[in-house]
Order: C-alpha cells, then sequence, then structure tokens
DNA sequence: TATGAATGAGCCTTCATTCAT
DNA sequence: CATGAATGAAGGCTCATTCAT
C-alpha cells in the first residue's frame, strides 16, 4: 500500500489493479506446484486435486485460472521455453565459436540443475504420446528452434555436415541429462561436462 | 509344432505340453499387443481392455497371465531387455575396438529401427515416474550394465576417462533415438549415424 | 428520471428514495437477465454468474438482492404471475360472456407473443420436480385460480359441468402455447386462434 | 436351462445367448430406473449415481450400456415414443371418424395413466432447452407425426381447417395431460374426458 | 453498495480388477 | 483355459455461494 492507494475504505471493491496482483500470485502458485508435481509423479500422476492441495488453494481455484488441466500443463510449457529461450539467446550473441560451445554445455547444465522440474517435464512430455498436442508442439518447436541455432554455429564452424553435427551435439547435450535425472547423485556429472567441452575445443570439432 | 508336442490320440486330454504351449503363445500374444498400445497411446493412455481387445481375447483372460497391468508392463520390459542383451552380447565379443564400436553404433539403430515400440516405451517408463518401480529397476539395471560395459570398451582402449565417455557415447545413442522418434522420418538418420561411426573410428576415441 | 428522485444538492449523501431506486432498478435488471437466460438456457443450464454477467453486474451483487438461485426464481415467478394476475382482472370485468371468451383468447396469445420468455419459464418450471418449490407453488396458485375464474365463467353462460369444461378451455390455451412454443414459427398460431374464438362464439359454447 | 443346454460345465464361459439375455435385462434395468426419476426428479435431479442405486446395480455398469447420461435419456425416449406409435397405429385403423376420436381420447388418457413417468418425462424434455437435442428431436418427430395423422382424420372428416382443427384437438390431449400430471389428483380426469369425448361425437365435430 | 477471487460439494465418467459361469 | 458383466474408487470439472476489500 502506497500513497497513492485511493482505495481505503473496507467495503469498496478492490481495484483492477489490485485484482490483477492476486490473479498473477495466483497463478503463478498454482503453476508452480503443478510443475514439481508433474516432474516428480507424471502428468497423469498428479491429480488437480493433489496440485491445488500443494499450492494451498481449493480445487475449483484452478478452473478460475485455466481451462483444464491441460491448459495448465500448456502454459507451463510455454512459459518455460520461453525462459529458456531468453538464456540461450544471451549465448547466440557470443563471438568467438569455441567459447560459445563451451558456454553453451556450461548454460545448459547449469539452467537443468538449477530448474530440474521443467527437464523433468521436458522429457516426460516428450515421450508420453497420450498427453496434450499443445504442450508437445512447444517443445517441438523449441528443439527445431535449437537445431536450427546449432546447425548455423557449426556451419559457420566450416564442419561439413552441420546438420548431423549439430542433431549430435543435441543428442549429447539431451542424453546426458536424461541419464543424469535417471540415475541421480551417482552420475559423474562434473567429469562428463568437462570432457564434453574438451571435445568439442580442440581445434573446430571432435574429430 | 515342435518335438514336444508329441500329440498321443485325437481323444486324449491335451498334454501338459500342449498347455504350454497355448499359455506360451497367449503370453506373446497379450504381450505384442500391449507393447504396441503403450508405445502408442503411453501407459495411461493404453486400457486393459484396449489391450485384450487388440489381442483378440477377453480382459479376463490377461489377468490370467498377468497378476495386473503393472505386472504386464514389468514382464515386457524384462523380456525386451534380456533380448537386447542377447544381442549386445554378440558385439562384445568382438575383438577390434575399432570394429566393435562401429558394430555397436550400427547394431544399435539396427535394433531401434526394427523394435521402435519397445525404445518408445523404454524412454517412456524411464521418464514417468509414477510408472511401477519393477520397470523401472529392469531398465534401471539395464542401463548400468551398458555403462558398465561401455566403460570397459573405453579403459580397455586407453581412454583417460574412460567413465565419462562411456556417458558421452551412451548419451548420443540414447540421445539421438528419442530424438529420432520424436521428430520422425525428418531427421537425417543416415548422416547422423555416419558421422558417430566417423567420429569414434579415427584413432580410438573422438579428440 | 421520475420526480422521486429529487436531487438535493451534489455534495449531499444520497437519500432513501435515491437508494431505493438504485435498488430497485439493480434487482430489475438482475431479474430480467435471469429471466431471459432461464427461458433461453433452463433453471439448471444457465449459472448464477452468467445470470450476472448478462446483467452487466458481478456475482456477488445477486447475493445482495436475492438469498439464492432459488430466490431469484422465485422473485421472478411471483412478479410474472402478478402482472398477469393484473392483465386478466381487467378481462373478467366485460360483461358480456360471449366476447370475454373472445377477448380472453386474444389476450392471452398476445401476452405470450410479447412475454414469451415469460411463458417458456412457466412450462419449465411446470414440468420440471426439482425445481424450487415456492415457484411452482406461485405457477400452482395461479392456475388454480385462472380454473376458479374460468370455472365462474362457464357457469354463469349455464354449461351442465362448469369445471371440466374450464379444465378443457385452460388445456386449449396451454396445450397451444405449449406446442407454439416447441414448434416454433411453423405453427398456425393466427388460424387457430381464430378457430378457438369461433369455436366458443357460435351460442354459448361448443357443442 | 433346458435340455438343450449344452454348457454345464463349471469352468465354461457363458455361451453367447447368455450374455445377450445377461444385457438385455440389465439395459432394461437401467432404463426403467432411469425413467422413474428423471420422471420424478428430472433430468439433472437424477444423477447417475442415484439411478445406478435404484436399480439396484454399480456406478459404472451404466456406462457399459450407454456411452453417457445423455445417450441413457436418449434411449428412453426413443423407446417410449416407438411404443407409443405402436399403440396409435391400432387405432389409426379404426374406421368409422367418430369411434375413432373417442377411442384415441381414451386410449390416449389410459396410456398416460399408465405410464405416467414417460409423460412426465414428455413434458419435462419438451421444455427444457437444455437437454440433448436427440431426445427432443425424437419428440419433436413424434408430434409431428401426431399432428400430421390428426389432420387427416379431420380432413377426412371434412373440416374446413383440418390443420388448426388438428392443432387443438391436441392441445387438448396435451393441456389435459399437462394439469392432469401439475394437479394430480383433484383434477376431474373422468368428467373432462367425458366431455371431450362428447365435444367432438356431436356430429363431426365440436360446434 | 459493488467486486470477483476463493471455496468445496457434487456431478459425470473411466478403468483396473473380480467373478460367476 | 476363457468370457465379459459387474464393481467402485478416483479423476476432471462445474457452479452456487461466501467473503475480504
Amino acid at each position: 500500500m502506497n500513497v497513492h492507494s485511493i482505495n481505503k475504505s473496507k467495503d469498496m471493491p478492490r481495484t483492477r489493479e489490485q485484482f490483477d496482483e492476486i490473479r498473477a500470485k495466483s497463478r503463478e502458485t498454482i503453476m508452480q506446484s503443478a510443475l514439481e508435481l508433474f516432474a516428480r509423479r507424471g502428468y497423469h500422476g498428479a491429480s488437480v486435486s493433489m496440485i491445488a492441495k500443494n499450492a494451498g488453494v481449493s480445487t475449483g481455484l484452478m478452473y478460475n485460472y485455466f481451462k483444464s488441466k491441460t491448459d495448465l500443463l500448456e502454459a507451463i510449457v510455454k512459459h518455460g521455453v520461453m525462459t529458456i529461450g531468453e538464456y540461450m539467446g544471451d549465448i547466440e550473441s557470443i563471438e568467438d565459436p569455441q567459447e560459445r560451445i563451451a558456454e553453451m554445455v556450461e548454460k545448459t547444465f547449469q539452467i537443468a540443475l538449477e530448474d530440474m522440474p521443467f527437464w523433468s517435464l521436458y522429457f516426460n512430455v516428450m515421450m508420453q504420446p497420450d498427453l496434450p498436442e499443445g504442450a508437445q508442439r512447444s517443445f517441438s518447436e523449441f528443439i527445431q528452434s535449437m537445431f536450427t541455432g546449432l546447425e548455423m554455429m557449426f556451419a559457420e564452424a566450416g564442419m561439413p555436415d552441420p546438420e548431423a553435427e549439430a542433431k549430435i551435439f543435441g543428442a549429447i547435450l539431451d542424453g546426458v541429462l536424461l541419464h543424469y535425472m535417471f540415475i541421480g547423485k551417482d552420475y559423474p556429472l562434473e567429469n562428463v561436462k568437462k570432457l564434453i567441452i574438451e571435445k568439442y575445443s580442440d581445434r573446430q570439432s571432435p574429430k
């Protein structure tokens, strides 16, 4: 409440701004809770009522913010993909190809570790055909755009088959993450990361 | 009809062997049907009655062969893992490390293409935490054993960090497959395969 | 603005009359909106929030004027029944029995055409046992009083069985309306009206 | 079980015929129960679980026989309309117009009294716009065909405006039924019936 | 007086599983 | 060994109603 607040009277309706704020916060809370549970228990394993309880709200409230459970998932996916896109945008501006690759590896794992639930969801959605198409499309577009970026990078670096090169690089990142998430703390993530960077730093590419 | 089915006479009750044969065939049919549907629609998206209908049997019969849907999944996974283990066993007997790696890449993709439903299930189960633990354990053991084998291979080849090396090689295989299954026919699988083999054939390893 | 809204001064608090006026108007608006929707979508098919939105007010406000959805329905029904009662009162004062019947037929259809939503609600409520008892009681009393009036009319006209005669006349009116509302524009309402009047005008009654 | 029964063994599956019989009986039971409750409490007021409990079966069983609650309603309506159609077919074969009308009145009320729940449903569905379209269409077709039949009858009897005449006759029947169902035992149904027949028996039509 | 976010009971529906035959 | 009718718990979703502002 600041001095501009013109709405102090006890029985006046809240202002538009107040409502917007409340809405934004509730939406956020619900999405957060849902992401957590989708990651931990899978889309089907996380019921709407569980999500609500976990978020500390009533079951019905979700439907005030999302048309359906499907819609909730899609919102989460879209939001996540957008966030990552922003991260990645920063990396693409790095001039030196060598450094750019190294930074990409670093950043990818850093993001992944910071936002494991989202990546869990990523693999979850990718591999489950009975999940909302919208969510899959978002990821599909994300992957395509990643590959396009990588391809340009490898082309720029003068690789003979930049497309295949991009696919392999992408496979390493996703593959490592996948195994890491499945295996857990026993996975030697640091060493693997180091080795990847090393492989991609000698001259232009692994030979 | 194999040698075990020596039919005594038309009016004799079925022999133990005949029963066993019928059982084995029914089990097989059901597992086949389930694998198909699990792959196409996901574990939750494939109902028991769908599986039964697809297999041409009654719902009840399934419970004659499998304690539960969970049990059915576990049986499929175990069987699949075993089959692959046999394939891989053959490869490990190849003397020349170079050739062994090339063969491993070749074989992996060949198997994958021949048995897409199973690999679809593989990723499906790996990334869905609300699936029967037993199935996940089977895959977990499979992965561990794969990594152990790869590690030995790279150690033998004199790599400085065989563990990380194995992880990366495994990541490439799984990553490529994952992307291939998600993206579909637009994926340049042949070129990627060639590049992988190339990378791993020069001297002992990519540098 | 009618004579009641004599505004004292711009800065004076609103007078009691002004408040009452606002209340009356809001009540009216909400009832109007609800009647429309009840008619178009049925009692259960029209949600409170739909009604509020359609009336241009908030959900909460409705509960300021009506204790519940049930209460709202009852208010609408009571109001409608009262209005019709007034119309009908005028007719009863017509001296000539012949003319009175003709006028009754004319008026009934005229009112019905002018206020279709209300008559839709009328039939709706009559035939839906799970609707608020209060609403049904209002209609019940209305029907009883209609029948009483008709009975007196036919008795006065010297019919042998005025009660049955009243029931049949009432049945014709309600039956025609019911069919008209269900069938819509294909219904030959004018011809039917003419024939009814004709039947009831020759001598005292149809024979 | 008769002598033809070839299926006495304890653990043989039921024959096709046995299953058909079971199915037919369950379907019937559920439809009966639903009709009762739809009539007594309205479509919305009768929940699927209530219907199931009333039928003495589990909630889920309904979905073994009907795609949805909507589908159940439509099945009931179609079945009812067909049954009435058969009744009415008999009447249309009566030669003498006078007698035919009398019989039609008699029969209509007889059927109605014998099958009140269905007629309750009839009015219920007719006047509730938020009910499955399929059910309404069935009734719509039924009404149309009734009117067509009546029109032919009145045309044959040489009435000047058979269409309007049919509408009025139909209105009387539906109107009386409607009021009878709403008012209950206080309604002088017998006298009304007598008067209707009387009105329509003098010469060809009421005058 | 007016707002709309929040609640939670209750509804329709699905589906793994059981069981009489 | 084989059938499919029957069960009932659980899930997604709607909506009348309340309440803080």
